[in-house]
DNA sequence: GCCAACGTTGGC
DNA sequence: GCCAACGTTGGC
């Protein structure tokens, strides 16, 4: 069981649409490092945080489970999508996605309580900020609930 | 809106 | 394969 952390923007994809979507593909990962992670590494039953980033309250908000792994993002190949992707090839896709299945909210976990937590210093999110799909170690893990959960 | 960090593209 | 130009991310 592996631990992730997911990036979204909530003016786009918040953790209430996940909640009021309940299941949600998690589509417009266009980087290859993410990529790689979601198609190679990412495990059906994983536990992700969901990040909100690029607004006003940045931080972890809330628990996500993986309910389907990898396959392929169909948003590539739509012209109309912003994700559309001319250069894909339809029988080789080049990008993937996966489902996850909301858990539960979190208080907000701010990023720069996150930075100001030495435990936490060699998180991905400190250390290497704009990959959108990290792993999570298990202390860290740990280290972010507590946070959110003191007691 | 600014801008630093860093990923991608494309000419050579 | 190098590297300059360019584009994107994302905090502030």
């Amino acid at each position: 069981m592996a631990y992730w952390l997911f990036k979204t923007e909530p003016d786009t994809f918040s953790i209430d649409t996940l909640k009021a979507q309940g299941t949600a593909c998690w589509e417009g990962v266009r980087n290859y490092q993410a990529r790689n992670l979601m198609r190679d590494e990412v495990k059906l039953g994983d536990s992700v945080f969901i990040y909100h980033s690029s607004c006003k309250n940045v931080g972890v908000v809330g628990i996500a489970t993986v309910s389907r792994e990898a396959y392929p993002d169909h948003f590539q190949f739509d012209p109309e999508s912003p994700y559309y992707d001319p250069k894909s090839d339809p029988d080789n896709p080049r990008w993937i996605m996966v489902d996850v299945t909301y858990q539960r909210h979190l208080p907000l976990v701010s990023l720069a309580a996150i930075k100001a937590n030495p435990a936490l210093e060699e998180m991905v999110l400190v250390k290497r900020s704009r990959l959108s799909i990290q792993p999570v170690t298990e202390a860290q893990w740990q280290a972010i609930l507590t946070m959110a959960e003191p007691g």
